[in-house]
RNA sequence: GGUGUCAUAGCUCAGUUGGUAGAGCAAAGGACUGAAAAUCCUUGUGUCCCUGGUUCGAUUCCCGGUGACACCA
């Protein structure tokens, strides 16, 4: 049976090295899933693999896509699995799968159900009415169009309430109708390798990493993406905290939970949080995923 | 050297008219079906600087130490 080898892990743990030379030494490609490194506009921020990496070994998915282009999970599932399938019939056996984004991996492993394409003109409503009225308009809405959603999903947090809203809206139906379907099944096996280092030690990590990012012009390549800042793809750890720092020196300073960032040093310091933040998420995410072996790497 | 102020959570500090304490930040945990590097939820953290005194009881009041800061010499 073919196999996908899938390698993952927290931001800066060490995954491109290692999933270079795992891919060499099966004779695969890096097929990689990560949600920001597919942009091609952002790469000093995304930390995607250089260019002497990526001519070591042949990558998919590495800044091959807009930021423009709305890319979602589902539309990652089914490239993703055209690929593997497509790679698999040229006649590898074995095929290497490395990034960050849980979320992704999982599209890839179990599948997400199959629901209508999302229309964005209705998402902007929804969101514009989530900003003016609260959650609570939205969430009663739903309440009488799925109270079944109601009662699972996570009520507080507005971008969900808006999502079940959004399908029951474009369909006609309930959005829990469509969630009944099991698990796909892939007719390939999966193996997940999860790299894992000290906490203190990965934090050192994501502060070096940082550090050297600003050394490599971050505000620069932020700057160059001001016109596109609206647009999900820019909602990214490194990059909103610098715009936050290009309002101030424009003299707005809207209100956020952090205070005005009054220096790109301030912004810096906000980038090792907000990425020490994230390397926790992912960590947690992963938590529950008894089918992934985890190593320490050194 | 003298005088004064201060010493409480990892950090910045609040507070207890004497009944062993709480905010923010940092930190930790959780959720997750097309925004997922997004979004949302939850949680503590303590020799209250040290020694002695007064008191039923001291982190709080008093004596003395130590340290930091300020001013005066």
């Amino acid at each position: 049976m073919k196999r996908l080898l899938i390698i993952l892990g927290p931001t800066a743990v060490g995954k491109t090295d290692y999933s270079i030379e795992t891919a060499l030494a099966c004779g695969s490609p890096v097929i990689s899933c990560d949600s920001r490194q597919i942009y091609r506009e952002m790469s000093i921020g995304t930390a995607v693999p250089d260019e002497a990496q990526l001519a070591r070994v042949k990558h998919y998915f590495i800044r091959s896509r807009s930021v423009e282009d709305i890319y979602t999970a589902g539309k990652y599932e089914i490239e993703a699995l055209d690929l593997i399938h497509g790679l698999f019939k040229q006649g590898h056996d074995t095929l290497v799968m490395a990034g960050g984004s849980g979320f992704y991996i999982d599209a890839v492993c179990n599948g997400l159900d199959e629901f209508p394409e999302t229309d964005p003109e209705l998402r902007s409503e929804l969101t514009g009415r989530l900003h003016r009225e609260g959650v609570e308009s939205l969430r009663l809405d739903l309440k009488r169009l799925d109270p079944e959603s109601y009662a699972s999903i996570d009520i507080a947090n507005g971008q969900r309430v808006v999502r079940a809203l959004e399908v029951c809206l474009l369909t006609g139906r309930p959005f829990s109708s469509f969630k009944t379907a099991p698990k796909k099944k892939r007719d390939f096996k999966i193996e997940k390798t999860g790299l894992i280092r000290p906490r203190e030690e990965l934090y050192a990590r994501i502060d070096r990493r940082v550090t050297s990012m600003m050394d490599a012009g971050l505000a620069e390549e932020v700057r160059s993406l001001l016109p596109y800042r609206h647009l999900p793809a820019l909602q990214t750890v490194g990059y909103k905290e610098i715009f936050a720092w290009f309002d101030w020196l424009d003299g707005r300073t809207e209100e956020t939970k952090d205070g005005p960032v009054t220096s790109l040093e301030r912004a810096a310091e906000l980038i090792r949080r907000n990425t020490r933040h994230y390397a926790r998420k992912q960590l947690s995410y992963w938590r529950r995923d008894k089918d992934i072996h985890w190593t320490e790497i050194r």
